[in-house]
DNA sequence: TTGTAAGCGTTATCAC
DNA sequence: GTGATAACGCTTACAA
C-alpha cells in the first residue's frame, strides 16, 4: 500500500481529438480556410494553399466533428428510426433495409426500440429530435395520438413503415395488405380449404392488423358458401386458449378441410406450437398460410407456405422517400403500397 | 415557369426548439442561473428564483439540446453499439438486453450494424468516436486487428461482447464456451450418440468459433474410443456440399449413433435443412444439439436440444460494466463467462 | 483568394 | 446567490 503511487494515467493517453484550428495552425491558414476546403473543396482556394491544408489534415489525422457541424448547421446528418420491437423479425429486416439506403447517402442511423411499449413513443420522438435528427423512419405508431402531433411539431419530415397512425400526413410505407391476404386466402381455397379462420394479434386499432383483418373478411364475403371464415384474436401467453379455441373451430367445421391464416410470425409461432400440441399435421389435417417469410418456415412439417414481404425493399423505400424531402423536394404525402409474395410450400397443399 | 411563386414556406411552420436563452428571457434571468438550476438544481438558488425559471422551463417547454451539451461537456449521454449483423438473433437479443440497462442509466445507443462486412469495423468505430459515444460496446472484431487500436485511440472504454480480438486489452463478456460444449456433447454421449460432427461457420480467427472448436476437440479426445468426433467448416451458400458432407460422413460412421453440434442458429437452419433434403429425422436418424434456443427451435421435427445463451445477461452485463467504468472505476481488464443452459428436446434423444 | 469575427446552445470561471 | 463572459468545434457573412 505505501508503494510509490503510479502515475494514475490508467486511461491509454487519451489521444484528444484534433480539431480544425489544429490543423489550421499546422497549415499556418486560418480556420475559416480549413472549413472551405472541407465544404467547397476546389472553389475559391489557391492550389499552394489546399494542397497545405490537406497535408495538415492528413497528418492530423483529422475528421470534422458531426456534433459541432449539427449544432451549426442545425443538421446532423442523422436519421431517426423507431421500432416497435427490435425482436420482430420484420422490423429488423426494414431496419436493415433503411439503414443500407441511409448509409450510401451519408447518414447515420439513430435508432430508439420501444420494446412494444407504446406508451414510450414520444419520449422516442423527443430523445432522437433533441439530437437533431433530420427526419424520422417510425415503425410504430398506432396506439399514442400525440406521438403524431409530437413529430409534426418538431416539423421534421417522417415517413411512416406499416403502421399508419389515425390522423396522420405524411408518407407511408407498406405491404399491400388486401392484395396480400387475397393471395394468401385465394390460394388456400384453390386447393380445396373450404374453411379458415384468421388469427391474429390483438387487432388494437394498428392500423396494418385492421387493413388484414378487413381484407380477410371482405374476401370471405365475397365468396358466398364456397367459403366460411372467421377471425380469432389470440392474446400472448395465452396458449392453451390457442389450442382450445382452434380444437373448438375444427370440429365446428365437421368435415369442411380448414385452413389457418397466421397474420404475422409471432403468430405462427404460436399456432404451429399450438397444432404440435394438438398432433395435427399441416397439409393434411389443416392448411396453413402464415405473413412473413422466416428463414425457419421451410423447416416447419411439411414446410410453411407463407406471404414473403418485400421487407428490404421496404426499408430502402422508405428510408429513400425521407431522403427526397430531406433533399428539399416538396411533395404531397404519399403511399407506397409494395406487393407481397406467396411462397408455396408443403402447409398449404391438401396431402390427404 | 412564368408564374408568380408562391411563398417557399411549404415546410409546416417549423416550431423552432426553444433555448436556454429563450428561458433565461422569459424567466428575467442570466442563462448562467438557468443551467444553474438545470445542473445543480436546488444549490445556490434562491426558491424564489428557482420557482420562475422551473415556470419559464414548463411553459416553453424547454430541453436542454444534447448535441451542445456533448459539445461543451465533450461527454453525450450516447453509447456505441457495433453489432456484427443485426440479422444475427444472437446479436440482437444481446442488443436488446444492453439498451435497456443504458436506457435506465439514462444513455441513448448509437447502433452501427455492419452487415457483416468486417472491413467496416473501423468506419464504424470512426463513425461513432465522432459523436462522441462515451464507450462502446462491441459484438465484432476478430478480422481487423486495427480496428482493436482505433478503440484504444479514441481512449474509450470498451467493452467485447462474445468475440475477443487478437491482443486486445478490455473487459469481455461472453458464454462459457468450453463448459457449453461440455454440455451439450456431454448430453449427447450421454444419450448413446457415439460419432459427433461439429459443425460450424468458417473459423478465421473469430474467438468464439476458435473456442468452441477447441473444447469440443478436447472433449472428444478425453473420451478416447468412447466417442468419436470432427470437424465441419460450412460455407454460406454451400448446401449441397454440406449435405454431401453429412452423408459420406454418416457412411463412414457405420453403425455408430452420430449426433451433430451447430455451433449457432444460422449452422443450425443450414444442418436442419441438409438434414431434411436427406430425408432423415432427428432424434432417429441422427442426433442434434445446437448452440442458440431460438423460438423456432421447439418446432423443427422433435424439437430441437439447444444450449440457450443468456443474452439478456450478456447485454445487461456488458452495459454495467460499460456504465461502471464511465463512472470512473479503474479496474483491470475483467473476462465475465456466463454458463449456458442445455434445453433438452427431442433430437437428442434416442428414439430408435 | 484569404482572414476576422460572430454565433449555434451549452457550461464553467470568474467577478459582483 | 446571480450575472457577464469565455469557451466547446464548427460555418459563414463580411472585410480585406
Amino acid at each position: 500500500m505505501n508503494a510509490p503511487q503510479p502515475p494514475d494515467d490508467t486511461a491509454p493517453t487519451e489521444v484528444a481529438r484534433s480539431t480544425i484550428a489544429d490543423v489550421a495552425r499546422v497549415a499556418g491558414v486560418s480556420k475559416a480556410t480549413v472549413s472551405r476546403f472541407l465544404n467547397h473543396r476546389d472553389k475559391l482556394l489557391s492550389a499552394e494553399i489546399a494542397a497545405r491544408v490537406e497535408a495538415a489534415i492528413a497528418s492530423l489525422g483529422y475528421s470534422p466533428s458531426p456534433m459541432a457541424q449539427a449544432l451549426k448547421r442545425g443538421r446532423s446528418r442523422l436519421i431517426g428510426l423507431v421500432v416497435a420491437d427490435i425482436t420482430n423479425p420484420f422490423s429488423v429486416a426494414v431496419l436493415r433495409g433503411a439503414e443500407k439506403a441511409c448509409q450510401q447517402a451519408g447518414y447515420l442511423v439513430m435508432l430508439f426500440n420501444l420494446g412494444n411499449q407504446s406508451e414510450r413513443e414520444r419520449e422516442g420522438i423527443e430523445a432522437l429530435a433533441s439530437y437533431q435528427v433530420e427526419g424520422f423512419i417510425l415503425n410504430t405508431l398506432g396506439a399514442d395520438p400525440t406521438a403524431a402531433g409530437e413529430v409534426a411539431r418538431h416539423g421534421k419530415p417522417a415517413v411512416l413503415v406499416d403502421r399508419r397512425p389515425p390522423g396522420m400526413k405524411a408518407d407511408f410505407v407498406s405491404l399491400d395488405n388486401a392484395d396480400a391476404v387475397r393471395q394468401a386466402a385465394g390460394h388456400l381455397l384453390a386447393n380445396g380449404w373450404r374453411e379458415m379462420l384468421y388469427v391474429t394479434e390483438p387487432i388494437k386499432g394498428v392500423s396494418s392488423r385492421v387493413e388484414r383483418e378487413a381484407a380477410f373478411r371482405a374476401f370471405i364475403a365475397e365468396q358466398g358458401r364456397a367459403a366460411g371464415g372467421q377471425t380469432l384474436e389470440a392474446g400472448e401467453g395465452d396458449d392453451a386458449a390457442l389450442v382450445q379455441a382452434l380444437k373448438d373451430w375444427r370440429k365446428r367445421a365437421g368435415r369442411k378441410p380448414v385452413a389457418v391464416i397466421a397474420s404475422n410470425a409471432v403468430v405462427t409461432l404460436r399456432v404451429a406450437s399450438a397444432v404440435a400440441q394438438l398432433g395435427w399435421q399441416f397439409g393434411t389435417d389443416l392448411g396453413f398460410v402464415g405473413f412473413d417469410d422466416t428463414d425457419w418456415a421451410p423447416l416447419i412439417g411439411p414446410g410453411l407456405s407463407t406471404i414473403a414481404q418485400p421487407t428490404d425493399d421496404l426499408g430502402h423505400v422508405a428510408a429513400s422517400c425521407l431522403l427526397e424531402r430531406l433533399q428539399g423536394r416538396q411533395l404531397p404525402a404519399r403511399q407506397i403500397l409494395l406487393p407481397g409474395k406467396l411462397v408455396v410450400r408443403g402447409s398449404s397443399q391438401r396431402a390427404a
